[in-house]
DNA sequence: CCTATTTCCTTGTAGTATAATAGGTTGTAT
DNA sequence: ATACAACCTATTATACTACAAGGAAATAGG
């Protein structure tokens, strides 16, 4: 289950794409279209600014604009940052020890096939797939 | 990601799968051989049994023992059962009743198809596979 | 320089879920 | 009768989610 941070993410960053002017859009604006709480939005940004996703500016005239084109950003990239961690068990997790179990874990095999799918999905999709709206993948 | 609920019920079926003896195995035994707290394991099994995946006898000689073959029991059944839903996201969830925005969310499609990819998935997985030794999918 | 704007930063918080633990009750075989 | 083992009803520590509040710092226009 992705949370809402990641899909608030993922909505933000379409959102911004769609808009192709360039300037700054302020986060206020943002948050009314995609209806989603400022004080919320503002630590969801924070971090894809720190990862450098977006760059932000304060002041008059300020707010949040990409660093690249739409099609060099994958859903991946932003589910994993905004998420922390895509794995789908702990043991997979990239800080994760791994069970002492995993030689003998036969639902291991499983989980390793179902995390390498998901990555496959997540990262083939850009921010213009989205925009332009995707029908079927 | 999937909590231990699921991932535990999964590795329990695959345990009884794999002790192909008939007669009831005591939750005690594969408590201790899958290195899972008895008490969790109760709650777990519970929902295994009151969905009928398991038939439980109480008393000696009791335990627990599948209800069909191996091969009859998909990935997808036990840990839907036993997580609730695999939804990635609320909106698709099976009680949720999607929201407003979902005409002009362009992220929908795709959760809609990464919700149809996992089940494709795990549904055609079963532990007959799993007992087995999946190597790749 | 002043002021309005807007990001950035820190802290708090209600609600919910997870992963258990504790202790008792009922049913079953010998 | 008794040992065994599932079943049932609470309780709990911990952590995460999805916010909210209030202020500090930077920026543009007048």
């Amino acid at each position: 289950m992705i949370s809402t941070r990641g899909r608030y993410a993922l909505r933000v960053m379409v959102d911004l794409a769609q808009q192709n002017r360039d300037g700054y859009i302020p986060l206020g604006e943002i948050a009314s279209r995609q209806e989603i709480s400022e004080k919320y939005l503002e630590i969801i940004l924070k971090i894809l600014v720190k990862e450098k996703l977006l760059k932000g500016l304060r002041g008059k005239g300020g707010g949040y604009k990409l660093t690249r084109s739409p099609s060099e950003y994958t859903a991946w990239e932003i589910l994993t940052l905004t998420e922390g961690t895509l794995a789908t068990v702990a043991c997979l997790a990239q800080d994760g020890e791994g069970c002492a179990r995993s030689p003998k874990c036969l639902t291991l095999p499983m989980w390793k096939g179902f995390d390498k799918m998901v990555y496959e999905y997540f990262s083939h999709i850009t921010l213009e797939d989205l925009v332009h709206g995707l029908t079927m993948v």
